[in-house]
DNA sequence: TCGATTTCTGAAATCGATTTCAGACTTAGG
DNA sequence: CCTAAGTCTGAAATCGATTTCAGAAATCGA
């Protein structure tokens, strides 16, 4: 006679509580276990108690997956960051994640390093997973993405840039009025001769490409537009700020101040300067973006822009779960950001006007 | 013959492509396609063919709840990180989303902030959501956390630290002889006053209390206990690096080398050294732990343990993996950290001892 | 007290994919 | 040419919770 193949699977050696054997302790129908859990205020109170407590005892937790199936909806939320390395994301990840939890959902996370085919994949697979709503980074987004999006209809929102293309909705900051203001910020100082650190290497890295345009179009604004020489593309490496800045000041020994686009690319500027026996902001104003934990520790304490990364984080949240829930939600959400001015930046020494701090928002 | 499907985005809810739409176009049975897309090779290569196209043209994709329903797996694996604000946890995160992700599964992320009664919720949380796995960090959890685990039977692995209780396995390095070696390093330059500022504030942080505890190990054998006085308790941030400096300078004026249990923290004491007026590493030697990528560029680069966080991340991620499919796995894996002697550390000017410089391990 | 509401509960259908079981068809062997 | 072995495929049961529908019980008004 031939043995039946006795290895047990060892997946499944608890069977798992049901909603069924909890019916049964309370002698109830799983209707009401049901009701019990989704709409209790739709049960009598002794009986929805009675259910309660032998639903604690069994330590019943229901079954997500025939949950999900029935209802049609996962309580899942996806987002996909290009990366998490950044502090900005990391952070606006964490308050979106403690948002949604709040709210019963759970979020999936995904990055794309960059790369908006990866970003396609991933979405894909968030998709294919039955998410209730998504959240993406920045603005530069394939059209397949798009029709991806639209066709399995489900709620988006893009963060950390004011608006995007496509009638995808937004919250963040407009990244190049920033730039503006704080370009327009040194001009008032006095300075003259400019020069950009951007990290505009990645095709999908659009906040920095606003950023940059900001700066651009303030010093042309001014009568001083940008020689491509004065501007230098990196990626958002410290170590490439300091490279950068090595590269800008061989080819323009006189500029007086130097604008970034991240404040990591501003880090690395300074380190730079200091070890090219520069004084900041004596000889050289630099200035950042992000306001990372750092900048204000630096030395001298880094002139930058905020930005309310965790606010963003928390607005995603709240406009999924209420576009999840079928509410209205505002098209678009513009936060402010805050200039911080701090010891990094000063009027150049050469300057002939007259010194105007007054503006200092910040200390 | 069969058109393209025209998106029509009119109507609010598209009536979703089902395993029988397909089956009826191809003419086969909802079971034919189901096996076409889970065991392609028992079904015969035209028919699979066929009925692939008709997958390709109605854009099908199944549904994973009904899928997660009866196949009884999510592939989905949960990850509570203490927070993602610390970059050697973000990195090892996207480490571990992007291992997954390549062997087709997707990841769910929540943060404890520290906090066990928390990390407890985001788990509960997770099982409902009938995750295959769960990545954890540390080797602090409570007795509830681990008969929540045992009950759910899920597989689990904790991250950062060598080994951990309750069976749990683990993958990370070892923290304590990590710094225990950084200290013995420290002996052999010549330094006998010695200060520790450690992040064991939060309950839950057992990689500190490890370090700080290899510290005082080390120093206790070499019969320089350190005093209660000597060791400055802190929190995460780069702030409360520079007053735990201040503070421990304060009590004992004469420390030569100051051992922190986080680069946030030696960051912080080195600014705070500058601007006291200190020269690091000629009157006070300071060492991190991390190696975050800003410890090398540092004015001076600091002394530091690297810790291989996407290591540790991709090593999770296999191990679940195996886990899941029931492969074996081992028990525990250490992995090696690296202690990278940079400039922040020299022997002190008193030292009597010759230098002896030959260990640097770095650059 | 009796019928009319209102409130509450249970039986059963349902969500969509997977998989067992058995039957249909094909190929091989004698 | 016919049975035996082997290959494929489809019908139907199943996963576990939700929800509709209708009936039972309780409350109310007159």
């Amino acid at each position: 006679m031939d043995k039946k193949p006795v290895i047990a699977p060892k997946g499944r050696q608890q069977p798992r509580v049901k909603i069924e054997d909890v019916a049964r302790k309370a002698n109830v129908s799983p209707a009401t276990v049901s009701r019990v859990l989704n709409h209790p205020d739709i049960v009598r109170p002794e009986l929805r108690d009675r259910v309660m407590r032998h639903i604690n005892d069994l330590a019943y937790t229901r079954d997500s997956a025939a949950r999900a199936l029935k209802s049609g909806r996962m309580r899942t939320v996806g987002v996909i960051v290009p990366t998490l390395a950044l502090g900005i994301f990391a952070e606006g990840v964490e308050a979106l994640q403690n948002r949604l939890s709040e709210s019963g959902y759970t979020l999936f996370i995904a990055n794309s390093q960059y790369d908006q085919r990866r970003e396609l994949q991933e979405l894909q697979s968030l998709i294919e997973r039955g998410i209730d709503g998504i959240v993406l980074v920045g603005a530069s987004h394939g059209r397949e993405l798009r029709s991806l999006i639209e066709q399995a209809s489900v709620p988006v929102i893009t963060t950390y840039v004011a608006k995007a293309g496509g009638g995808i909705p937004a919250i963040g900051i407009d990244n190049e009025s920033a730039t503006r203001e704080m370009t327009e910020y040194l001009l008032r100082l006095g300075h003259v001769r400019f020069g950009a650190i951007a990290n505009v290497v990645a095709a999908s890295n659009d906040r920095s490409r606003a950023r940059l345009e900001g700066i651009q179009r303030a010093l042309s604004d001014a009568g001083l537009p940008l020689k491509p020489t004065q501007i230098v593309k990196a990626d958002y490496s410290l170590a490439q700020g300091r490279s950068a800045l090595r590269q800008l000041l061989t080819d323009h020994p006189d500029t007086t101040a130097v604008i970034c686009t991240t404040d990591t690319l501003a880090i690395g500027a300074m380190a730079e300067a200091r070890k090219m026996g520069l004084a900041v902001p004596a000889t050289l104003s630099i200035t950042g973006f992000d306001d990372v934990e750092l900048a204000a520790q630096m030395d001298p304490p880094l002139t930058t822009v905020s930005v309310p990364a965790a606010e963003i984080g928390r607005g995603a949240a709240d406009y999924l779960i209420n576009a999840i829930a079928g509410s209205p939600v505002p098209r678009s959400v513009v936060l402010p950001y805050r200039l911080v001015m701090r010891s990094s930046s000063a009027p150049p020494r050469t300057s002939v006007r007259p010194t105007r701090r007054g503006r200092s928002r910040d200390q």
